[in-house]
DNA sequence: TTGATAACCAACGGCAACGTTGGATAATGA
DNA sequence: TCATTATCCAACGTTGCCGTTGGTTATCAA
């Protein structure tokens, strides 16, 4: 039988990322990651080295998908409402991804990953923003990057704290949700409006 | 030498809380709760059951401290938006207080503790945004319950994902901070503007 | 003073996790 | 065919943590 590495590998990963994103990463186990790819532990210290290193790499290949991104379309008030719509949608399909990135936050606040490169990607937007801002397009009376920092707010918070969510709003329909997506939209409009 | 009790208990929930807050639940060790209390872990045990519990009485009771909480003094548009800088202060002078939330969000998504008085707390305000609402006061574009789930998003997130506000704004002085603030403020007046 | 109760602690058993190792099996190239 | 290299894995040593226990010291009431 012949050997398949890549294929060893992707099934360490993804059961590394299911892990690290229910458990994070004091709550998972080597040995779990390695039954649940079915693998012998041996091959995940091998390819990836021990387990922070692993959770590193869960998380890089995490914010690469979202590095791709969601783009703002135009800047105008309602061109920053659809932004902060689909920044909402984005997070609600992948729950994982803010799960991951607060199991980060909290577990390891000091070292970022690829820092100037999230640096580079938040002031590329913080940027198009001003000069929006500049043009009258947007109202100046947020900073860019407090604009740019308020919308991911906005579009975030539900996720990040879904009980706080559920008990304020007594719903977890789909119905409720398309509520909340629109309020968001509405909201992040309100913030870019000119008066 | 006499007994204090009181005291040891104290001793005990403050280095509790200094360890869970730094380390989460499942970094944390009762041993090391126990040493820097100063203390037999064994007392541990015996005055709090295990770890779990304990996890759960030191948020209890940081939460009891936050419930007595924030009010709204008043709600024009002005009012929301001294209401979200007081929530935004709040949550900066006590980021412990954020990182256990989260915590517990992260470790435990299904049991919230208090989950009734907690709703409770949470509807009453809704309620009052509803009757302003209701009275003109205040903008009826948002639905109550989201206006004031967004109000905490935008004075909450600063504390919830620290690494991303530092990598925006490039900043991390006393004079930001204050920017932040003013940044929340005005945004809080835009949810609640009536046109 | 003495007996009972409550606070305290050192030491332990058991277990689960980390990371490693020594050897077996498959692939490859000469 | 055989030597070499890479992949794989069962089993191991070690550490650290959870929760408990057996016994000691202090307090207090009778």
């Amino acid at each position: 039988m012949a050997w398949d590495v890549a294929g060893t590998k992707r099934k360490i990963l993804d059961a590394a990322a299911r892990e690290f994103t229910q458990r994070g990463p004091d709550g998972t186990t080597m040995e779990r990651i390695a039954k649940l790819a079915g693998v012998n532990k041996e091959r995940v210290y091998n390819y990836f080295g021990g387990k922070h290193e692993l959770f590193e790499i869960v998380l890089r290949e995490k914010l690469a998908i979202i590095a791709e991104a969601i783009p703002v379309d135009s800047f105008t008030p309602e061109g920053i409402g659809e932004y902060a719509g689909k920044l909402f949608d984005y997070n609600y399909e992948h729950p994982d991804l803010v799960r991951l990135v607060l199991w980060e936050a909290l577990s390891f606040p000091a070292d970022v990953p690829e820092e100037q490169q999230r640096r580079d990607y938040y002031a590329g937007k913080t940027n198009s923003f001003g000069e929006a801002q500049t043009s009258g397009d947007l109202s100046a009376a947020l900073p860019p990057e407090h604009l740019n920092f308020l919308l991911l707010a906005l579009a975030g918070y539900w996720s990040v704290l879904p009980q706080v969510a559920r008990m304020m709003t007594n719903d977890q329909s789909v119905a409720e949700v398309a509520r909340r997506r629109a309020s968001v939209v509405e909201a992040a409009r309100r913030l870019a409006a000119t008066p």
